[in-house]
DNA sequence: CTGCTCGGCCTTTTT
DNA sequence: GGCCGAGCAG
């Protein structure tokens, strides 16, 4: 659940916005003109300060539309805005993530920008193609470095305001004089494709409110009032837009905790919040140390834990609620039994009644930990959803039909052109393409006009050339459709592009979930235009590119919440896991190098533990399993810095457990698994731990009992029958044929059903 | 020339 | 476990 959500005082409806504050949050909230800082500490209740402030000002009589707050996330935001709204009825303020403001200034202002507003933007994948590119035609061998390393180092120096030019200046090692070689290009590449990097989104705006003086004066009038949260993670580029937004209008609040900054790695800079006293010297500072989350004893681990930093104020979390449980550190042999102890502990809380599902979350500080945790929920019938990297839109299938959306927005576009002309497969192959390329580069065209006038490239005969021109030629008739709402045309391009066919002819069972995929697709671009009739194809992948993580998350669900300690900033729970706090893990392996850096991780490990409101337990094994090996694992040195009066439960995962992998095999070898931690006992002689045996089978228990035949009733089609079910866990989906509506893919966790009639 | 398969390589965190 | 590139068959 998000922050504040548990104080039943963020229901107050168009009542007092003061009466429930304490004096420094009233200050905050009734602070008047001029520069404000608040540091929050974790759990001070900061985001209801700031939306109380909000619907403050807005009583107060400052124009809706002169106010401009800024969040982390997309979800962070359309909550406020609803709060908002709910406390002072009929306003609508201006809520967004600096890069969706980002992506609008640029679209708003396309003219006076000279740029062309229907840019796409590109994602990190789509980013590290053009960098590959940009590194071939520079001829540099991309064995030293990856286009990733690459694509990142380009990135920082835009987060720094940092033109190609003047980065080569500053270019004084290997690695920068190399990524110096390609930013250039890259960024010229980008261009011609008319597309954004997720950096372009704030190094354009803030350049251009930097260069253009008319333009900085004409936004800082228009938004008066800039709120911003999260201030400690912002980077030279967000700092540089909320400076010159607030000039002439130096009504800027900014909302942060140095100790929760976990974002210096993609160029967030602390000095920001540190130093805001220095940019606005008028700037009043309020300080709000009382936590209203934690109990007693989850404040004071976090507090031993924290204060291990050496570059930091120092500041103590207090708080009135009671001590509360041990903060407890589990023990467990292996990453199998962690997650199986982690699920079975969660289970046995929520069948003994002390808690629901939803009130627990499992935080990690790599994705990668997430798999083994999806079994273990699976195999109990736990439900949970993972807040995920590799999330529904990122699927290959959806990805092929969203270069074709893209390409018709933007015909300009270059990777969704490469990745979309030859599937469905068109007999186009590499060396079509490279002709094609070459051809389009050396007559300053697109990709898809160059296809349009594939006669006049000789070279490319036959299939090929009968392929592009086909290609061509059903762009520029879905083109024509462009005006249809953003579902009607993806049916039309699944229709019209043989993909539908494709996957319905394979016969594979993978490409009946792949059709499923793209139907729901189709069902989101239908949601997204009920909800709002006037945005079009372009709103709609924007929306999907900008989309967070935890913008996925279904926080109303009665479900466990998985997700990194990156995505988990910002939100709480009663009860929260910690997984793998181990050395190399929690501080991660490539961080151990500088202190600066550990100091981060110890603040995201801070940042995690602080999310719990009345359970916090840190798990480690003392084995992890990590690449298909088993590797000795050292408890991290955060668990060393907690206080002596900490539970510490080892061997956590035997308790209910069948006999383990492990355990059979200390049996078998009769080793003490502690005494023989090195080198002569290797992952391939056996001490890797054979994975128990799991079946993705459906979680039993919740309502997802339904098979091929049943009768069910939804309630918008009304009555259908099940016709086909695919996948398992959160990707688990079903299909139902209703009696009017026709035939219908869901989620099966998330729909809504009632059974009428079982098979 | 195209398209498929197999094997080697890498793996933090994210808008 | 997943992606890219090399190698091979049509």
């Amino acid at each position: 659940m998000a922050e504040g959500v548990g104080m039943s005082s963020d229901l107050v409806s168009n009542g007092d916005l003061l009466a429930d504050l304490t004096d420094e949050q009233r200050a905050a909230v009734m602070h008047g003109e001029g520069p404000l800082l608040i540091l929050a500490g974790a759990g001070s209740g900061k985001t209801r300060v700031i939306t109380r402030r909000v619907a403050y000002l807005l009583r107060q009589g400052v124009r809706p539309g002169s106010i401009l707050a800024i969040t982390f996330t997309n979800k962070a935001a359309g909550e406020m805005r609803n709060r908002v709204e709910a406390l002072v009825p009929g306003n609508r303020v201006f809520v967004s993530t600096f890069h969706s403001l980002g992506a609008r200034l640029l679209r708003q202002y396309a003219d006076r920008l000279e740029i062309d507003r229907n840019f796409t933007i590109y994602d990190m994948d789509d980013r590290n193609k053009i960098v590959k590119e940009a590194l071939e035609s520079a001829g540099i061998d991309n064995v030293r470095f990856t286009p990733e390393r690459i694509g990142g180092g380009i990135s920082k120096a835009k987060n720094q305001l940092l033109t190609p030019r003047q980065y080569e200046q500053t270019a004084n090692d290997f690695f920068s004089q190399t990524v110096s070689k390609v930013y250039g290009t890259y960024q010229k590449r980008l261009r011609v494709a008319n597309a954004m990097d997720f950096d372009d989104l704030l190094y354009l705006p803030a350049m251009a409110l930097k260069l253009n003086e008319e333009l900085r004066r004409d936004l800082d009038a228009r938004f008066k009032y800039v709120l911003i949260d999260e201030y400690q993670d912002t980077n030279s580029a967000q700092y540089e837009i909320a400076k010159r937004l607030s000039q002439d209008y130096q009504n800027l609040c900014v909302v942060g905790d140095p100790d929760q900054s976990i974002y210096k790695w993609r160029g967030s800079d602390i000095k920001n919040i540190m130093d805001f006293e220095r940019d606005f010297p008028s700037a009043r500072v309020i300080t709000l140390a009382r936590n209203y989350r934690s109990t007693k004893a989850i404040l004071a681990a976090a507090d031993a834990v924290i204060s291990h930093n050496k570059q930091r104020k120092k500041k103590t979390l207090v708080t009135d609620n009671g001590q509360g449980d041990p903060v407890r550190v589990l023990t467990f042999d292996n990453g199998l039994e962690e997650a199986e102890g982690v699920v079975m502990r969660i289970k046995d809380d929520v069948q003994a009644g002390k808690a629901r599902y939803r009130d627990h979350a499992v935080f990690m500080r790599i994705n990668a930990l997430t798999r083994s945790l999806e079994s273990a929920f699976v195999k109990h019938g736990v439900p949970f959803q993972i807040v995920k990297g590799l999330a529904f839109f990122d699927r290959k299938e959806n990805k092929d039909v969203l270069a074709y959306l893209r390409l018709l927005v933007n015909p300009q576009d270059t990777i969704s052109f490469l990745r979309a002309v030859n599937e469905p497969v068109r007999g186009i192959g590499k060396v079509s393409l490279e002709r094609l390329v070459r051809y389009a580069e050396e007559n300053e065209m697109g990709y898809l006009a160059a296809a349009g006038q594939v006669a006049k490239i000789t070279d490319i005969r036959g299939k090929a050339a009968t392929g592009l021109r086909d290609f061509h030629r059903l762009m520029t008739d879905l083109r024509s459709h462009l005006e249809l709402p953003p579902h009607e045309l993806i049916k039309l391009v699944l229709d019209k592009s043989g993909y539908r066919k494709m996957l319905v002819d394979s016969g594979e069972d993978e490409d009946a979930d792949r059709l499923a995929n793209v139907e729901e697709l189709v069902t989101a671009a239908a949601q997204f235009h009920a909800e709002d009739a006037t945005r079009g194809l372009g709103d709609f992948l924007e929306q999907i590119t900008l989309a967070s993580d935890v913008d996925s998350w279904d926080e109303a669900a009665d479900h466990v919440s998985v997700m990194t300690l990156h995505a988990a900033k910002g939100l709480e729970f009663p009860i929260v896991y910690l997984l793998a706090v181990e050395h190399g893990l929690l501080p991660h392996e490539r961080s151990l190098a500088k202190e600066e850096d550990i100091e981060e991780e110890r603040r995201l490990c801070f940042v995690g533990m602080t999310r719990a409101m009345k359970q916090l337990n840190l798990c480690h094994s003392r084995l992890r399993e990590f690449r298909g090996q088993a590797l000795y694992a050292v408890p991290s040195m955060f668990l060393d810095e907690l206080p002596a009066d900490v539970e510490r439960i080892d061997r956590a995962g035997r308790r209910n457990q069948p006999r383990s992998a492990i355990d059979e095999w200390r049996a078998k070898t009769n080793l003490a698994l502690t005494g023989v931690a090195d080198k002569n006992v290797t992952p391939t002689t056996g001490l890797k731990p054979k994975p128990v045996e799991i079946k993705p089978t459906i979680p039993d228990g919740v309502d997802t009992d339904y098979s091929v035949g049943a009768v069910v009733q939804h309630e918008e089609y009304g009555i259908g029958q099940v016709t086909n079910m695919s996948g398992f866990g959160a990707l688990r989906r079903i299909k139902i044929r209703f009696a009017a509506a026709g035939e219908k893919t869901f989620v099966a966790d998330k729909v809504k059903l009632k059974m009428v009639r079982r098979k």
